[in-house]
RNA sequence: UGGGGUGUCGCCAAGUGGUAAGGCAGCGGGUUUUGAUCCCGCCAUACGGAGGUUCGAAUCCUUCCACCCCAG
């Protein structure tokens, strides 16, 4: 009765031990709780755990005493993050789709279908943290650096963190199981979930290989000797070490290999090894317009961004163009700053937006020479 | 077939009489809600083939085979 009054949060839930956590605070801090299961890949080959995860999303929605519903966006996911990550990669860039996902799965059409639910509020298990800033809700670091997760959440609309809650965000990782385990959760030690949501732990290029198109061709050093053959330019990201399959060269050093850089004129996979890896250190990225989580920014100023998930935030300035996008300049040189994934800028551990890759600047002696 | 050289794990490569380094690749695992990176583990009873010498050979001898270079 006391209950029916109080405030509807649907919570997303996975299946996994942190969004049932998620709920598991919200449901005791007296919120009247919904889960909601999301699906958003139909094919089950063997690698998409979808049916098991929905199955554990049902029990820990038994466990708690709430009721779960169920929705599927694997018709929209398909055609806007899907369809995007196919793009990217013929146009032999690197995507992130788990950040689109967040963007327009989680936080657009999930967030939207919560309100159609009755929810005044959408949480979900995402270790970070929102927090009221003078200029509106902030979105900032989870209390877990190790476990902080605003990098994949930068790119969503800066109007929703008003309807949003992240429960976890002041939890480590460790306290988040231990609180699963002494409520009883079967899924206190399920382990964490990996990789792109729907792919799974497949290999990847083979599963890209069946929707991208592709010419095999030379792997080159700079100096433009043949070391092997790639499957397609697509299917190698740079900074890349594994997949290349070049074992010892004369006259080489006994060091491993990795992706410089794409050229796609002559469809070359220009590679260099572990002592001049230097040439695929980046001293400044220009990025597509911003998606800002908090006031828009114009002209310089000093930040801290990151270039992929975990990493340790980068000392850098930033001058945002008339057109929105951002020129950044790292104090220090950024190994395989790669086009399509996304620059990640923070503020005292606020996260204040970011944007995608367009061009990377290389510090130095980028330039190789191609077999004329 | 005149001379010289080389044949050791998929690749590069140590080891010249004492019982097979290392690296790369590959595979497996860890880390990780992208792609990567990174870390750990595994990986030649075998040294081109066949004989021989020796207590004992990848290492010495003989021979055969293959490849390379210089001459031609």
């Amino acid at each position: 009765m006391a209950v029916s009054r109080s405030i509807r949060v649907i919570v997303g839930l996975s299946g996994g031990v942190d969004s049932a956590v998620a709920a598991l605070l919200l449901r005791d801090a007296g919120f009247d709780v919904q889960g909601l299961y999301m699906t958003n890949w139909d094919a089950d080959d063997g690698y998409c755990t979808g049916a098991q995860d929905y199955q554990d999303a049902r029990a820990v929605a038994h466990e708690l005493g709430i009721v779960l519903h169920r929705v599927n966006f694997a018709r929209e996911y398909r055609a806007q993050v899907f369809e995007y990550l196919l793009r990217e990669y013929r146009a032999g860039r690197t995507p992130n789709p788990d950040v689109l996902c967040n963007r327009h799965i989680k936080f657009g059409l999930c967030l939207r279908y919560a309100r159609r639910l009755g929810g005044a509020l959408f949480a979900t298990g995402h270790y970070a943290r929102r927090l009221d800033a003078a200029d509106g809700s902030g979105l900032y670091q989870a209390r877990d650096a190790a476990k902080d997760q605003t990098y994949f959440l930068h790119a969503i609309a800066r109007d929703c963190l008003d309807k949003v809650l992240f429960p976890l965000g002041e939890l480590e990782k460790a306290q988040v199981r231990e609180r699963a385990g002494s409520a009883g959760l079967a899924v206190h030690d399920k382990p964490d979930s990996t990789g792109i949501c729907f792919i799974g732990e497949r290999p990847f290029a083979a599963f890209l290989s069946r929707f991208i198109e592709s010419q095999p061709g030379p792997i080159e050093n700079r100096d433009g000797r043949v070391l092997g053959r790639h499957r397609g330019l697509p299917f190698y990201t740079l900074g890349q070490r594994a997949g290349l399959a070049i074992g010892g060269e004369r006259g080489c050093a006994q060091e491993p290999w990795y992706v410089a850089l794409k050229d796609p004129a002559r469809n070359a996979l220009i590679v260099v090894q572990r002592h001049e890896q230097q040439i695929l250190e980046a001293i400044s990225v220009r990025t597509a317009p911003l998606n800002w989580l908090s006031a828009a920014r114009c002209g310089a100023f000093a930040a801290h961004v990151r270039l992929r998930h975990r990493q340790a935030l980068q000392v850098a300035s930033i001058q945002v163009d008339g057109d929105g996008a951002a020129h950044i300049e790292f104090e220090h040189a950024q190994r395989a700053a790669t086009p399509g994934q996304f620059a990640v800028i923070y503020e005292q551990g606020r996260c204040l937006g970011g944007g995608a890759i367009e061009h990377v600047r290389l510090t130095g002696e980028a330039r190789y020479n191609p077999a004329a």
